[in-house]
DNA sequence: TACAATGATTAGACTAATCTAATTATATTT
DNA sequence: AAATATAATTAGATTAGTCTAATCATTGTA
C-alpha cells in the first residue's frame, strides 16, 4: 500500500493543517519530520504524483481527500493501539507514544476494527484525544484550554495539548488525571498562576504554562 | 536497530538451518525470500559486515550467535502475536500468519514481555509451534509425525508442519484440532491411508499426505 | 520600486535493496 | 582428466529516501 514514510508525512501534514491552517510550508514539514527541506520537496512531488497531496511550486501543499483518509486511518490506529497498551498491557500514559508510532503502520483494516471491538469501542485515547470511527469520522471536540476559564468557572479535565512524558509525569505527580472535575478558585494577576480545586476537595496551584496545556469541557 | 529486511533474512536462514542443516545455500535462501540470487549475495555480504552471519565466497553461510539471537527474538514476537490475534481478537488459526509477519517487527523487548504476561505465558502458538522464552530458549519438541506411528499407537495432536490456510481449513472441516487425542486404527497398505479414532469416539480417514503434516506427542 | 533576507527548488551524490546479463567457481558426467 | 551442467558472484542499473551546496523565488523593508 503506502510506505511508512509516506504515512508519516501524511500524518504530519494533517496535524499541521489542523493547527496552522490549510496550506503547509516546506520548512514547517521539514521541521516536524526531522529532515531537510529538499527531502520534503522531493517527497511531496512523489506524493503529488500519487494524488495524496496537491502541490504548486513554492506555494505549499495540502492533503487531497484521499490523503486525508489515509492520515485519519493512521491516527485511528495510533490511538487505538495506545488504548490497548494502557488498558490491556498496563503501560502508563507517558510511555505509549513511541510504540504506537510503530504499531500505527500495521496494515489491516480488519485488525483495526477487531482491536476497536476488543477495547470496547473507546471514544478517546489515554491522552483524551478523540478516536476516529471506522468511517474516518473524527468527533469535533468542544474542549477549551483551562487557561481560558475565569475565576469561579468549572469543568472536567478531558485532554492535554502537550504530550511530552515530562508534562504527563508532572500531572501524575500533581494528582491531576483525565476525568477529574476542576474549578478555578483564583488567578494570580501578576503571572496568571491558577489555584484550582480538584474533584471538590483537593486544591492545587498550577502555572500558566500548565493551565495552557490542559483541555477541559465546561 | 535492524531493518525489517535483515530480520526477515535472519528468520529465513534460521528456519533453513533448522530443517536443512547448518550451512545454507544462496539459491535456497533466494527461493524462500522470493528474490533473485544476486540480491542474496549482496545482502549477505552486508550482513556479514554486521557480524550477523559468517560468509565464505561460494561456500554458503551460517548465522552467528548474534544473528541467531535476533532470529529467535523475531520468532518469539511472531508466535506471541499469533496467540494474541487468536485468543484475544477472535481470529481463526488460518488467518493470523500474515498479520504476525508485520507485528513481529515491532521493536520493543519490553512490549514483547508485557504481551507474554498478558497472554499468560503461553508455551505454544495457535499452530502448536513452541514459543521461545524471554532468554531466547526454545524448548526442544519431542513430537513426531503421525505418519511415523504404527497401528495401535496413540498420541495427542500437538502441531502441524504445513501451515497453509488450505491445510488448516481442511483440519477444521475434518474436526481435527490441537489437543485432540488420536489412535491409529488401521493403515491401508496400498496408499498409506490412515484410519484414526479421535478423542476416543469419532473416527476419521486421512490421506498419507495429511498424516505426514500432523505432529503428535506419543 | 529596488534590495536584502528568508524560503523553496534544483543539481548532484549517497545508501539499502533490488534487478538482468555476464562471468566465474563448483560439482557431475563422461 | 576434460567437458558439461549447475550454482554463485560480479558488473552495472534502478528506486525510495535522504543529504549538501548552489540557485531561484517570494516577501517585506528601505
Ligand atoms: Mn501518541
Ligand atoms: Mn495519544
Ligand atoms: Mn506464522
Ligand atoms: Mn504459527
Amino acid at each position: 500500500m503506502h510506505s511508512f514514510t509516506e504515512e508519516n508525512y501524511l500524518k504530519a501534514i494533517y496535524k499541521l493543517q489542523e493547527t496552522n491552517g490549510e496550506v503547509v510550508a516546506t520548512s514547517a514539514l521539514a521541521q516536524v519530520m526531522g529532515v531537510h527541506a529538499p527531502s520534503v520537496t522531493d517527497m511531496l512531488k512523489r506524493m503529488a504524483g500519487k494524488k495524496l497531496v496537491t502541490y504548486q511550486k513554492s506555494k505549499g501543499f495540502k492533503l487531497t481527500e484521499k490523503g486525508k483518509q489515509v492520515a485519519v486511518g493512521i491516527i485511528r490506529n495510533h490511538r487505538l493501539w495506545e488504548v490497548f497498551l494502557v488498558d490491556k498491557l498496563g503501560y502508563k500514559w507517558d510511555e505509549v507514544h513511541d510504540l504506537a508510532e510503530q504499531l500505527e503502520h500495521i496494515h489491516s483494516e480488519d485488525l483495526t476494527n477487531k482491536l476497536d471491538k476488543f477495547l470496547g469501542f473507546p471514544k478517546a485515547d489515554p491522552h483524551g484525544d478523540p478516536i476516529p470511527d471506522a468511517n474516518g469520522v473524527l468527533p469535533k471536540s468542544k474542549a477549551v484550554l483551562l487557561s481560558s476559564l475565569k475565576v469561579g468557572e468549572q469543568g472536567t479535565f478531558t485532554g492535554v495539548t502537550d504530550h511530552t512524558p515530562a508534562f504527563l509525569n508532572y500531572l501524575d505527580k500533581a494528582g491531576i488525571s483525565l476525568g477529574n472535575t476542576l474549578k478555578v478558585k483564583a488567578i494570580e494577576e501578576f503571572d496568571q498562576t491558577y489555584t484550582i480545586q480538584l474533584n471538590d476537595k483537593k486544591g492545587a496551584v498550577i502555572s500558566h504554562k500548565v493551565a495552557n496545556s490542559l483541555l477541559v469541557n465546561k
